[in-house]
DNA sequence: GTCTATAGTTTGATAGAC
DNA sequence: GTCTATCAAACTATAGAC
């Protein structure tokens, strides 16, 4: 039988499984020792891998990133029409925070955990080509609004709700279909397809 | 000279001072002893008028939240039309996060890192009533949509931009306007006067 | 590359004097 | 009510053997 090597832990072993733990508990909230034992090394092996905590944290969140945004972007400089590439931007970003909570999370974290060096090396090098590409579209469709305020209303109303997590299904009101992700992205997508049309077809 | 008590601490100094620690860095970047110190006592006497840690946390959130929502459940129960309580909501709201950045960083701590035993208290005891009166309002605007989602949507839409913080401000296309709450309430508002009005209103 | 062992801090919480 | 003094546990990071 051939030896398989199924058990040593390649770095992006450690990234998934310390991304995990990061989007749960945050910087402050999972230690190297953590880290180490759920991928099954001692904290020393983890900083032969990682000289500190602060760059394994930057490599979690640039490895999560990268590897959500990637379809995204496709969508937004497809060829389709300026709407029909909203419309699959807003499913798939729907479905992605849907199905993977620890994403968001994540995402969630880095702005109250990090301090404003962090914050820049992740915006410039990593956050900022996707809310371009957002931002570009939202210019495309020529609804008259600034298309950098437009662009975050965009991601506020599709991220807030899922943002909100555990506490949003403790609100009244809220009924089985409210888990459905498909409900809500078609909610928002008819919220922004009146909110966001062009004037001129806005006149009657 | 009649003596002054104003080096005195009451349980809502304590309260004003670790509310703005936790907005900072959040339960586990603050200590027991930071709190102390920050007010001018000792760990004991700290514990002295809190039994634990999770106690002060708890109604160090009550304080901060019902101090805001209170201006803000009077404008959405009063006597104006529907839309004329609608757009003073936003623009107190946008005031509210917009000059004090703690309040909104502490509610974003609460939801990542509180476990379900804490946010079942906070959503039932504390936050459940400013929504209900948003729902509420959305749904006498009667534009059709789910009130419980559209309250969501409102909130996602005031929020997100001042949630985003210092890497929103970082993104291409920002310019000093955008650091004016009134230019983000009045973007809000324009984006929801369309998006949210009745669909009779609609046809041409 | 991986380990054991540990240095040096900081944490939440308490005991007991005044 | 406020203090000094203290505890057991957990933390990041490193040194040095194999």
């Amino acid at each position: 039988m051939i030896p398989t090597q199924t058990k040593r832990k390649t770095k992006e072993d450690i990234l998934e499984l310390s991304g995990s733990l990061f989007a749960q508990f945050g910087y402050d909230g999972v230690s190297m020792r953590d880290v180490a034992f759920a991928t099954g090394i001692t904290p020393a092996t983890l900083y032969h891998h990682f000289s500190d905590k602060e760059h394994l944290y930057l490599e979690v969140v640039e490895h999560e990133f990268r590897e959500k945004s990637a379809e995204l972007t496709i969508i937004l400089n497809g060829t389709d029409s300026p709407w029909i590439r909203m419309e699959r931007f807003i499913r798939n970003l729907v479905q992605i925070v849907a199905i993977d909570g620890n994403f968001l999370r994540l995402m969630q974290w880095v702005r109250l955990d990090s301090d404003e060096v962090r914050q820049n090396k992740l915006a410039e090098h990593v956050f900022k080509d996707l809310f371009v590409a957002v931002r570009d579209l939202v210019a495309e469709l020529d609804s008259g609004y600034d298309p950098y305020m437009a662009a975050m209303s965009v991601f506020g109303i599709v991220l807030f709700s899922f943002e909100a997590g555990p506490v949003r299904k403790l609100m009244p009101g809220h009924s089985p279909d409210h888990d459905n992700p498909d409900v809500w992205a078609n909610h928002v997508i008819d919220l922004l397809r009146i909110g966001l049309r062009k004037p001129e077809d806005n006149k009657c």
